[in-house]
DNA sequence: GATCTGGCTATGGATAACGCAAGTCAGACC
DNA sequence: GGTCTGACTTGCGTTATCCATAGCCAGATC
């Protein structure tokens, strides 16, 4: 059971659809290793150069590389910020368009926790009522959307 | 606002988890490009080698080589299936853990609709009642949920 | 038995991602 | 002026990923 495709994606038959394929370019954007994980280190709050690449665990010189690709993606965005007795620094926060990484990012850790047992899974609960957060796919009339019932179609 | 963080993620300070961090393992399986876009074919419907490496546009040698890696994963399984006079082959099909990556693609196909115009996007419509279609964040009760309502501990 | 086709595997080479180590730079503090 | 620190940049070697080409294999067809 799969989506039901429209358009372009259903008659191009068994050919690529080369580098304006959905997904091409956002994957050169947001696809790989470290900036998904730069990605949710900045979820879980981070926004210091150094506290970015520490716990993301890689070196700063990839850090600062994928951070310069983030923000010219528009996923993060460097703002002045100036501790008392320190000079002005830059800190790196996530765009609104930054913030729409989340149900991406919120669907891989759950992935994770339940399909891949050895990493290091995470629990994720609403704060408010305390119940289990997941990634879910609904329409904006507010109806829980089954997989097969996603009409994927190109936009003109 | 990020998400909120309990447990080992809080107090971790500004170190890495190393390869048991959460996502770290993840991205392993599904987190490179290939990876991600022969998934999206198999959503799309796509089953057979040969549709697969055609249409995600990269070499046999690479879609057999990802292909075996989602396999490992338990994203797709191998199955037999026969047409009329042709031998057995093996189509590639989603598994349940495969599905549950619908949030994910779905979620980054959005986001490139949105954010990466260039990327080909695609609209997504609930085949029902016609709205649009988009990845979001629910609790287990049915509420929405806030980024800031989100968290995050780790597993014991 | 020879041929053809879908589904791979093998080899070699380019490019990108990454780690390690060292260097730069700007401003606060002495 | 000199030192220190956070935030990078530069250079180099290694590994991963990818492309291109060629070859293999099983079974249906001739």
């Amino acid at each position: 059971m799969s989506v039901q495709v429209a358009g372009v994606l259903a008659e191009r038959g068994d050919r690529a659809l080369g580098d304006r394929c959905p997904l091409e370019r956002t994957l050169g954007l947001v696809g790989n290793r470290t900036a998904l994980l730069l990605i949710r280190e900045a979820f879980y709050g981070a926004t210091r150069f150094d506290q970015l690449w520490q716990r993301v665990g890689v070196t700063e010189a990839v850090a600062a590389q994928r951070l310069r690709g983030l923000v010219a993606a528009g996923v993060l965005e460097k703002q002045p910020y100036q501790e008392p007795g320190q000079r002005t620094r830059h800190e790196y926060v996530l765009t609104p368009a930054g913030h729409d990484l989340t149900p991406v990012v919120l669907g891989l850790l759950q992935w994770g926790a339940i399909h891949a047992p050895d990493d290091g899974g995470v629990a994720m609960t609403h704060v408010g009522c305390g119940a289990e957060v997941r990634a879910a796919v609904r329409c904006a009339a507010g109806h829980d959307v089954a997989e097969s019932e996603v009409l994927v179609a190109t936009r003109k």
